[in-house]
DNA sequence: CCACACATGTAATAGGTTACATGATTAT
DNA sequence: ATAATCATGTAACCTATTACATGTGTGG
């Protein structure tokens, strides 16, 4: 039985692919996991435990990932997931499937983590649609519309987001200038 | 009968609030509200119709905002929400019991647009604590286990992290010179 | 007359969090 | 001993998205 949900499987669904991303750079048990995302929680939402472990059930399932019982040298007996072939054919299928999604910050530093794991061109691919957003959000139109935004509505988050953006621009065209040197 | 959802009502539960700051600037439709999350999708998540609407029906609800029906001149006829006293106040005790609230960007902007719809000391204060937060990311240990993250680990994102904090504490310092002088 | 922006809404469902439950090992 | 960190997991519940449904007004 084939749901609409198992259709929307292959698009979306974040987490997924994000934990992948994590186990293409080497393997781990999922306190490792959520250790990482701890590091990474300026930028990307951290998962609860709740969300964790049964994805990586879900994974394990679909033979994305595999796994061993760790050492635990010391420690307790961890899990230690593996990234499978299937895993990796999986996640780039995803990547390169969502390249056109939003322009949010969380959405790009989700996808950094996974281009990092992936081909070279990959990631130089995803910083470059992502420098083609920047510079288009720097560059929308100013909206004077009569009925809303007053003049100074929002102006501070605004101003934010602009600020941000060019700290961004500046990033990519230092790390595009590293990858084509 | 009171749930535990009920207790967590105050909370969290981003979405109400961000809708309720919005409301606190200026009377808005449930189309306006969209128009607006649009603007400001770089930073925050734009909800969809799906939970606006649902989102503002509670709220009316509750009576933290009222509605009455838009001149529509010209265009369809438009639901005019304004927050009232009792949003006031709710707003600003989420706010004030948010504080302690994570680190992540969204998180911040999200806030932001809050802080921009209260006092003054409101918005110095969720300024300054970010600060802080940004200082204690910037000045983290650098971690050399032995498990895992194998140096250069997860490089490439941690430095797009650094190097967007470094600019969020150089546009924090600016406002705030602004705000103190 | 048709596409597009304006405008509001609901039902099914996916996705996530919270709170709970359990246990090993190390440092104090 | 006992607190803290390491480690894994589940059930109930909340929240949000997706997809659908409907209708007005404007411009080409």
């Amino acid at each position: 039985m084939v749901t609409s949900s198992m259709i929307l499987w292959g698009r979306l669904v974040s987490t997924r692919y994000i934990i992948l991303g994590l186990l293409a750079q080497q393997p781990m048990s999922g306190y490792d996991i959520k250790s990482l995302f701890k590091d990474l929680s300026w930028l990307v939402d951290t998962p609860s435990y709740g969300s964790l472990y049964p994805t990586l059930h879900a994974l394990l399932a679909e033979d994305l990932v595999s796994v061993s019982i760790g050492p635990g040298q010391g420690k307790p007996t961890r899990k230690l997931y593996a990234i499978t072939v299937a895993g990796q054919t999986a996640l780039q299928s995803w990547f390169r499937e969502s390249a056109t999604a939003g322009l949010s910050i969380r959405g790009f530093a989700r996808r950094l983590v996974v281009a990092s794991s992936l081909s070279g061109d990959d990631l130089k691919d995803h910083l470059m649609q992502r420098r083609s957003q920047v510079v288009g959000y720097l560059t929308r139109p100013k909206d004077t519309d009569g009925r809303r935004k007053g003049g100074s509505d929002q102006q501070l988050v605004h101003d934010y987001g602009t600020f941000i953006a060019k700290a961004e621009l500046a990033w990519l065209d230092e790390q595009l200038s590293k990858l084509l040197s």
